[in-house]
DNA sequence: CCAGGTTGCGAAATCGTTTTCGGAAGTGCC
DNA sequence: GGCACTTCCGAAAACGATTTCGCAACCTGG
């Protein structure tokens, strides 16, 4: 039912390959010829069929990520991400599409791009999975990791200075005066876990702090992940006078747990979160946090599929953008 | 690079075309030849090349969902239906796929569908336009509404009940006690907010209640969208009793704007959100909302585009979804 | 006037599947 | 043995675009 261009073709009493020339933009169609070719394909709405062209073609010009739908936080940090991620696919002539994933099965990410559904994948650092990037590597097909370090020079990725940020945080309450800082971390996620506890030890240590193992307090993935680890430190005999959450979902969850116990934030505890997401607005007062350039994530992210995509004999590279420390309150 | 059915058929020496019934499950090829292929094709990590077999057969197997990067609420409202909509498409045979749009440019919308990209697209309440509609029914384009109905008895759509919702949510409200009860609007989306609004008003007058004009305050697009609206109901000579927020983003606002202002949640006031976000959590108390079948309504998109697949002539459904009244503390 | 260019177009191959159709070989039955 | 079925396989035609190559026709300059 949807035209083709044999159907303009026929109309015109032209052959498809010289309409198929004049709507790519050849140079061996008169001017004349183009310009009804041209106007044919307007009248009739004619869009080329994407299955036909990649075929041909042997590329879709789309980026695929992935969406893992079992993860809260994976939503809010994708939303920040997106704008950038979008605006500069558009820029490279590509489309980003983003797959779901029912159960998280990481064979269907290697059969989305086997299939050639795709020209280029971005991984999400939660879906890391050792298997899947060897096989991908394998078989030279091009990723790029997002908000993770991989330990191979092999892989691009892009993510935030975890590092800078924990010590900017914690210089900034140390500056204040906070001797008993308490730490969250989330050890699933083993690079920004050591990352970040590592900036908090360094910067206690710059400071001639003696670290202290009741105030690391583990979370785990799910909604209230950072209320019992509040209500952990609230009942310390010696409570900490600030909190860095491991992320900003963590410390909404801290900040309501501390006002519902009477606690005023951030006179009487000082929290922090970490990331910049939409959900930092959410409480009030609103919090402190480290900002990733999220944006700038995405656009990095897809450039260096890109790049991978039109030099497939770039080096592999790793960025890690610089993270900024943003007052609201909190702390 | 990838094996394609030839690269198994020289290895086995057999045509492609049986090569491709063996895979496809056709009965005329031996059991022994079938064994064959199978195993071949998994030795080879085989996957069929996509666009090719989208070319022959005519169809993808992939329903589309827009995702607009502009407005904040949809990607939480997204990950509460993906994971009911991901797991209808997979029983279907489909693949859900999200687009992300630049700026939401509705063309985009309609040049993926004619390409033929995928069979069938979801529009997101938010994403209405009338001209893409019109142009879907008149390509005759599998296509259903999601969380708003659209005065057209051609269009499917699914949605919550919006005006049983803020029945339930103002009864409630009315039994405890509660005479001024304030109500936040959302112009923009004419639908859900008329809905919600007839429930108001009818709820009151059910009660015997004359609306006050002062506690019907707009809320727009944004965040700290509720954060004015609260403010302009402290101001009032009369304060209300409770505020009923138009959605659970918004109650949340409201309920950091009322802790900030010293007023406790829900003593001094109730409030009361719509949708069953996430973010519902996100606040101590948490919020009493209007749960939406989240899931379900994935689910059931999904089902109807997959209806519309499977029989062209199925006529239109709309289907209003019962929604249910969640107490968390609140009000 | 002719050799050598340029310009504009179409024929045909190709991408990798699916699917129809026909034919060879084998089986069963009278 | 002959006939009618099965059973299994391959040849070939699609699907709709892109792209190479060749061929006319028309210039152009000496």
């Amino acid at each position: 039912m949807a035209t083709s261009l044999a159907d303009i073709a026929r109309q015109l009493e032209l052959s498809p390959s010289t309409v198929s020339k004049a709507l790519n933009g050849y140079r061996d169609v008169a001017s004349d010829t183009r310009e009804l070719v041209l106007r044919a394909a307007l009248e009739l709405d004619y869009q080329p069929s994407s299955a036909a062209r990649n075929l041909r073609r042997g590329r879709t010009d789309r980026i695929g990520l992935f969406l893992n739908t079992s993860i809260e936080y994976v939503v809010d940090y994708l939303s920040g991400i997106i704008p950038g991620a979008v605006r500069c696919s558009q820029d490279c002539g590509k489309r980003l599409l983003i797959y779901t994933l029912t159960d998280n099965d990481p064979n269907q990410l290697l059969q989305v791009c086997r299939a050639g559904e795709i020209d280029g994948v971005i991984l999400f650092s939660t879906h890391y999975d050792s298997h899947t990037i060897e096989t991908l590597l394998a078989e030279n097909f091009p990723f790029v990791v997002m908000g993770r370090r991989i330990p191979d020079e092999r892989v691009s990725c892009v993510m935030p200075d975890y590092y800078d940020g924990t010590l900017q945080v914690m210089n900034h309450l140390l500056e204040r005066g906070h001797h008993r800082i308490a730490f969250t971390t989330r050890p699933e996620l083993t690079t920004a876990h050591e990352a970040r506890l590592q900036g908090y030890l360094d910067a206690l240590a710059a400071a001639g702090i003696e670290p202290d193992d009741q105030l690391i307090v583990e979370t785990h993935i799910g909604p209230d992940s950072g209320v019992e680890a509040t209500r952990q430190l609230l009942a310390l005999p010696q409570r900490p006078t600030a909190i860095v959450a491991f992320h900003d979902l963590v410390a909404v969850d801290v900040i309501n747990t501390l006002q519902g116990a009477g606690l005023r934030v951030p006179q009487d505890m000082a929290v922090t979160g970490f990331d910049g997401l939409r959900a930092g607005f959410r409480t009030l007062p609103h919090i402190s946090t480290v900002q990733q350039p999220l944006e700038r994530i995405g656009e990095r992210v897809v450039a260096l599929v890109n790049r991978q995509l039109s030099d497939p004999h770039a080096p592999p590279v790793q960025e890690t953008l610089p993270v900024r420390l943003v007052l609201r309150g909190s702390a």
